[in-house]
DNA sequence: GTATTCCATTGACAGATGTTGATTCAATCG
DNA sequence: CGATTGAATCAACATCTGTCAATGGAATAC
């Protein structure tokens, strides 16, 4: 009901027969996967999600002195989480004094909306809204 | 030079004041956000991200018995990976007879693609190429 | 019935992850 | 200089995560 599926129905194997040959995957999407992968785990924490979210909308307006408060853990914490988005080339920072300043990487989600919004979900047909 | 930081400097605080106070940070985004990271987390994984694009392309065409060669996993990992992915939300599966059809529920991604795509990171003039 | 298939679940394990308090380091102010 | 601030790092901890071998269970075929 949820989905209008279209089963292909199977067949069971005759004994020693390996399952049905999968559909034709090209491991070309591995490495890409990977990558894709790699920038939604980091994404995959609330409080770094809401780190991107409000770097996004004031980029080189807060230091982290600024975005500790926001979130209800130590300062350790959202450094560590900074940390992580840093290697996750999502964000990046620079220095000022004492502060640092963080900012997101223009094109660091480019790749997971592209991907997101890539051929799918939407059967071309089935939504016309 | 990656990024064009417009910074606002900052005055060290007398001692025992509290840092500069936070950008106003409507904790609106809160609960939100834990939807968003959490439907992220399922597709943090490499696999996990693979089996999405698969049963986005085939719904309703593939069986977990063609799932599983696809990857360099045991069966029931890739049966862990699925119901992780069941229980983020973003899959379904409907059984018949000895086969698991899974396939990817339409509405899954739609949270995170309009978070990704909305406001922040390209502010409006500043890519003009 | 029995045997076989597909798939899920369990138990176990190493490794990663989120968190904190304490520490360290650089930069600023007096 | 010494004291203080902002931020990163460290050591330690409990928990979560990805993985597999073994098992279980339902549906099919003989």
């Amino acid at each position: 009901m949820p989905v209008d599926l279209e089963i292909h129905p199977k067949q069971k194997r005759p004994p020693g027969e390996p399952c049905c040959e999968p559909v034709a995957y090209p491991d070309v999407e591995s490495e890409r996967a990977e990558r894709l992968a790699a920038v939604a785990k980091a994404l995959g924490d609330p409080i770094r999600l809401q780190l991107v979210d409000v770097l996004r909308k004031n980029a080189g307006k807060v230091c982290v002195c600024e975005l500790t408060p926001l979130f209800d853990v130590s300062q350790p914490t959202v450094s560590h989480h900074l940390k992580v988005l840093r290697d996750a080339g999502l964000v990046d920072s620079e220095r000022h004094g004492l502060w640092a300043y963080y900012y997101v990487l223009p094109d660091a989600l480019e790749g997971l909306a592209a991907w997101i919004g890539g051929p799918g979900p939407p059967p071309p047909a089935t939504r016309e809204r």
